[in-house]
DNA sequence: TCGTATTTGTACGTATGTATT
DNA sequence: AAATACATACGTACAAATACG
């Protein structure tokens, strides 16, 4: 039998995941607050019953999420963000939905396919005999539209999955399912760019209004195309959200 | 006795780091290709004298930067990345420079000093006494203005590292050096407005017209606000990459 | 199809180094 | 100077996913 899904979970979670979602419980109750120094690792590897490897690479984890900081020699600190740190442009969602000004509160799905493109081929690493899934969403706020999506997949993907093509809601969860399931990295770019006939038709704005356009593939492991998609921002709707980081301390 | 710059520099350089570098190298030069599979953990790390921990740790930089995928059961797969993978907009550095389309070519740099307004006490955790540097930043391509950066930092961080205030050209460099120094994260805010009269002026645009803004406050490890910065892209001169990801296996 | 070998993932224990208090 | 606490490094063992005959 092969996976039905993309992959049934796990369900076995590694005990150095549990430890993490422990302690960030722990934080999101207040025993410890912003400014507190967490026990030391020997303490809390012992009180958890795990070892002191386990508990820091829970350690590491809550890092990444910035609840805590830690200093040879001091300790671990626990950071103000108690409130859970929204993740922003960095981290793969979907930023139509999730940045944007207003409640997104429709959405409106059309699918259709065709062969593969030239620079499908390239972009999706495919053969010229294959077929590409176009997904187009409408996203709206009443009965304004404030972004649109072009998304293009291998027939391939969607195939494995027993989507109902003829359902679009269920077409649309199953995109919105794949950008959350994790495990995806992409190659983003965004720019501004001005509306033409079409789109401005779509977004409901003059021709030439200038707007934001965000063009990306997403890969998973070993590098394996899973879809590439261009979004389109209406003016005056989005404000995007990034936490940058530099922690590398490389180069000299 | 204090740290001099910001610290000396530890000097003391990790093992897994240099096994990150050696791997590096080697895929530089090519010895391994992408496609190809590295040698087993423990094969690789018999040949580099290493614990297989310690050339874990250095596969997780590697992961990081892109150049190699792995998987249970299977191996550590090359990445076609063999060129550097440029860092993007989720890193931080100096996004009106790294995403310029034309090249940067000139910058002219202003400096003052204000008492800290009730934002700037707020923002970068001042008392009213408090001093704060304010350092305006306009970028050049040719003739051509194609950004603009106001830069807030409280006065106490630029004292305690030696600037010349008089010369403008180390005062910019000790802002880029602090970008690059590493140990930073941001919480940044990007979005469209429109250009008033002073910055229509200065990025010399017609009024009224749609540019990017970036807005952003670094912090240092302990949540220590760093500085908070507002920069202005010209129209028409930038694309933005940006790397994202979305690791977690979290959330159901 | 099934078992076996290979390879990475997780977990533990121990020891020592280094920064901070 | 000493104690504390995190960082690094080694070794071992077993689990889980994959590849292969």
């Amino acid at each position: 039998m092969k996976d039905t899904v993309i992959k049934e979970k796990n369900v076995k979670i590694p005990l150095y995941v549990t430890v993490y979602e422990t302690i960030s419980q722990w934080l999101k109750e207040g025993k410890y607050k912003p400014g507190d120094k967490l026990p030391g690792e020997n303490i809390l590897s012992e009180q958890l019953n795990v070892s002191r490897g386990t508990l820091r690479q829970a350690m590491l984890l809550l890092q990444e999420d910035g609840f805590i900081a830690n200093q040879q020699g001091r300790g671990n600190i626990v950071l103000s963000n108690q409130n859970i740190s929204k993740s922003g442009l960095e981290k793969i969602g979907n930023p139509i939905v999730d940045f944007c000004l207003q409640p997104v509160d429709r959405v409106e799905t059309a699918i259709g396919f065709q062969p593969a493109t030239q620079k499908h081929q390239e972009v999706l690493k495919l053969r010229p005999s294959s077929i590409v899934a176009v997904i187009d969403i409408t996203y709206y706020s009443g009965e304004i539209p404030v972004g649109f999506a072009m998304v293009y997949m291998p027939y391939e993907i969607m195939d494995n999955s027993s989507v109902d093509l003829e359902n679009t809601d269920t077409v649309y969860r199953f995109y919105t399912g794949l950008l959350s399931g994790g495990g995806l990295y992409s190659d983003t770019k965004l720019r501004m760019g001005n509306a033409r006939e079409r789109l401005a038709n779509i977004l409901k704005i003059p021709e030439g209004e200038p707007f934001l356009i965000l063009e990306e593939e997403l890969y998973s492991e070993y590098d394996t195309p899973v879809l590439s998609q261009k979004l389109f921002f209406a003016p005056e709707c989005h404000e995007f959200c990034i936490n940058r980081k530099n922690d590398r301390n490389m180069g000299i």
